[in-house]
DNA sequence: ATAATTCCTACTAAACCGGTAGGTATTCAG
DNA sequence: CTGAATACCTACCGGTTTAGTAGGAATTAT
């Protein structure tokens, strides 16, 4: 069930870019040096982004990416179906790319005991990504800042 | 997230010793023929089974394999863990296969939020693979199955 | 003009996936 | 004792994906 590292990658410089102050877009190689991603990777990762409308860009000397919307309305769940996929263990279990059951797959029974469960867990993940947006996590690294900053 | 093949594979299989009845083992040839599993493959990842004491097996003529332990005593979560690796999406996020990011990895914060979340993950996964076994997956097929013949 | 930037395409080495192939050892039936 | 069925084991293999690297074209502020 593991994330790839574009998946992880994604993440890491959109949180970047919600917690960012000012209006300022930050470019691929402010990115990559806050983040210790490889620059030319982060590139082809944040134009998937960009195309997927989840940042805009700038080009030309002050250029950069910033969010395309409010880091609140990108929820973590979207990022990574882009960048991996369905979020569930079975094509069988998934929303956003149902693959129903071939019959030589499933021959046992008509009610798959197993797609049952797969879409359990594909559930259970879905709560947790598709509820958690940017700017929530960019709220939680400010809160954990505060307090490591002020030791309270 | 996807499950490999092995693990959806893997999964069948024990789902169909658990539903077997009687006390006979069942060859791969019989294995395979009841799932569309190819045998070849599908012995390979019996063997795999077998070194992590899920199922036993006897040689010979009339060899194959049967569950190790009661049904009820194998849960999904673990054949999954063999198959597939750890649940969680992350390693830094693993309760089995702990690994610590490194700082490079996570240079922003002392309390990374990702790993928080990934973590959340991990656990919602668990919540659902840890919790059900083999007995009650067999029990809800004949369930199931009981419903689909007495047209309940 | 120049320097910094995004944009785009191609390439690549390594790992992984989903098997296939073929032989050895064991066990049971006749 | 022989033969057939089975588990056991190892090697191989083609395709896809992963995790990048390379290099150049287009754009833009200074």
């Amino acid at each position: 069930m593991k994330l790839s590292t574009r998946g992880d990658y994604a993440t890491r410089a959109l949180l970047e870019l919600a917690t960012a102050e000012g209006p300022l877009a930050l470019s691929v190689h402010q990115l990559s040096a806050r983040t210790g991603i490889p620059a030319k990777y982060l590139e082809q990762i944040m134009m998937r982004l960009r195309s997927a409308r989840v940042v805009r860009s700038h080009r030309g000397v002050h250029g950069g990416y910033e969010l395309a919307r409010d880091a609140s309305a990108i929820t973590v769940g979207e990022v990574v179906r882009l960048m991996d996929g369905p979020l569930a263990p079975s094509p069988c279990a998934s929303q956003s790319a149902h693959v129903p059951c071939p019959a030589y797959r499933c021959p046992t029974e008509v009610g798959c005991v197993l797609r049952g469960l797969w879409t359990d867990v594909r559930d259970a993940i879905a709560d947790v990504l598709d509820k958690t947006s940017f700017g929530e996590l960019a709220d939680r690294q400010r809160n954990a800042h505060r307090r490591e900053v002020y030791a309270i």
